[in-house]
DNA sequence: CGCATCATCTGGAACGTTCCAGGGCGCACC
DNA sequence: GGTGCGCCCTGGAACGTTCCAGATGATGCG
């Protein structure tokens, strides 16, 4: 009824009138088949439906050529490294299985599926295990951090230089003649303690350090809320936000508040998401390298399977201004 | 060096000193071992850290127990619906495999990618594909459509009653005394059409053929915005936005014009996203019953899969205002 | 005592691939 | 006109499981 077996290589090879090896042959694209050959075989599985069954082939060639990922389905820019990851992998002939932690799924959780599934390598997106955790799981296969530092000579990572990119927030800022500026900072977020370092070295460098004000945030938008909320009171002229994500929230309650952006207070995001990028929200933000981490992510991977010889445990990818609307000159005073 | 290989079965069964079918047996849980020999195998496998390969042992079975998701990356409301299938898949021990669609990667690739891995049904979030192309897919194998209507009897369907959807936001509207009420659209979106059609049924029903107006639109932010530019010319007092997405930058339009929500327009959204929730957004929307949703794709390519009888090849769930903050009475006159 | 029964265990054949060691066969070359 | 060398192509053994048809031995029963 429902299922009419699926076709299979031996399928296929009895309508060529040829054998499963050459149909085997044909369908990986391998030399070894003549021009005719190769024609009526790739008929003959066209006609019947054929598609290659990756378990049986994985299961024979010992490899699955298959990166494991693990992401958060709620975290927008998640999803673009995962769109950049797809295509990073494209172009090396590895596959991407994805999994993904959500309130009810736990990371650990999503780990398991991948190592049952016969991943060769994990890349993990800002991953919340300990360092000693994604140890241990360096030493069963590779295993690559992304937008995170982890301290562990077994674990890969490639990251944005965060704390030069707070630099460039700031130094942004400062040129537009701003001297007030605050920090609104994410927490235990992957990567908020290096932009929060960042941002004080950048303000001590401009010789701000009494005008440091560093305000607890988060990583979503009602983090962001929160957070201005308490900027409405004592005022700065400018805030680099944590991300994006967190620096709509602020931008919203301003907005709400009648404060003028950039007119009397100019904001910086974190990620140049595509929520950053819309016409109407026209964030100036700092700027993740997606392409190159995720190349880079996935070379990284490929290299160790291959046993390619790697430079460095950790690649730190520059940072990139990206100037939009929602920062202008100081007011005067 | 990286690679020793992993164990097998045969290599617990030597150690344990008994046959690999045994141990089978004991791995999978099954009667027809000694409780003796189980405790020894079982401390093999242990000792070995044995993990059973998935790929051989779905080959062997014929079953993969696997469900294809296809989802868009950039859709929050896709991560809340996959996060439901999550659990929803859980509770009936199959597994999800997710393929996302990105720009640079089509729905065809995405799904083709979940046939290669031998998933035994699919879902598929708003597919934007024909409903030839779907139909065709649903020849081979169980296809549930998940929020968009499909008018093909191979393929199931669940999906939220959308006009329905329309008709408590423009009864919720019309009772706070709104007359002239827009429609911002999704275009060719799934589900466009069906809440279109919804907001001209209850518009109708209230007397209002006069005041009907709707508005290109999409699902983005930007959509909103645009949309909402041509609202500040000819304005209504209130507005249905194809969903919450789109509302969120008519939101941010209207606010920057200065225009109060709900003071001199009030605004509804569709989806109830995690965006509708945030506090600093607080939109009154259309909710999606995702819970129920996702349990019945699930049970439905379950039951088809295990032959079960199906009553409805369309299920149909009722959605459900949430009543926030920019909804309010409409101006005196 | 002989035979059926039961629980426990074993060996080997699948599953759909890939890989390897060849088998023909035509053709150039000495 | 053999010999050797390419090219196509084939057959069968793996890969790590599950499944099935028994083997074995202990036990119960007439």
């Amino acid at each position: 009824m429902r299922d009419e077996r699926r076709p299979t290589l031996t399928d296929v090879a009895r309508r060529a009138g040829v054998s499963k090896s050459l149909v085997s042959i044909v369908m990986r694209d391998e030399p070894g088949a003549g021009a005719e050959t190769r024609r009526r075989v790739l008929e003959a599985a066209e006609a019947l439906g054929y598609q290659p069954d990756s378990r049986a082939r994985l299961l024979r060639s010992g490899r699955s050529r298959l990166l494991g990922v693990v992401f958060g389905l709620q975290h927008p820019f998640h999803a673009d490294l995962v769109t950049g990851l797809y295509t990073a992998a494209r172009e090396t002939g590895y596959e991407l299985a994805l999994s993904a932690v959500t309130p009810e799924r736990d990371e650990p959780e999503a780990i398991t599926s991948l190592l049952r599934d016969r991943c060769e390598a994990l890349i993990l997106l800002g991953p919340r295990s300990t360092a000693a955790v994604l140890a241990r799981l360096a030493a069963r296969r590779p295993v690559v951090v992304l937008a995170r530092s982890v301290r562990d000579a077994a674990v890969d990572v490639v990251r944005t230089a965060d704390a030069r990119g707070l630099h460039l927030a700031v130094d942004h800022l400062a040129g537009l003649g701003h001297r007030a500026i605050a920090h609104i900072d994410g927490g235990r977020a992957p990567g908020a303690a290096d932009r929060r370092r960042g941002y004080r070295d950048a303000m001590r460098r401009h010789g701000l350090s009494d005008r440091m004000t560093i305000l607890p945030g988060g990583l979503t938008e009602s983090d962001g809320a929160a957070a201005a909320r308490t900027l409405l009171t004592d005022r700065p002229t400018a805030v680099t936000v944590f991300n994006d994500r967190c620096a709509t929230g602020v931008l919203d309650v301003l907005t709400r508040a009648g404060v003028g952006v950039p007119g009397e207070i100019s904001v910086v995001g974190y990620d140049d998401s595509s929520l950053a990028r819309l016409a109407h929200v026209d964030l100036t933000t700092v700027a993740q390298d997606v392409p190159s981490m995720t190349r880079l992510a996935v070379a990284r991977a490929t290299d160790r399977l291959e046993g390619a010889p790697v430079a460095r445990r950790e690649v730190v990818v520059p940072p990139r201004l990206v100037v939009r609307g929602t920062t202008g000159p100081a007011y005067p005073g």
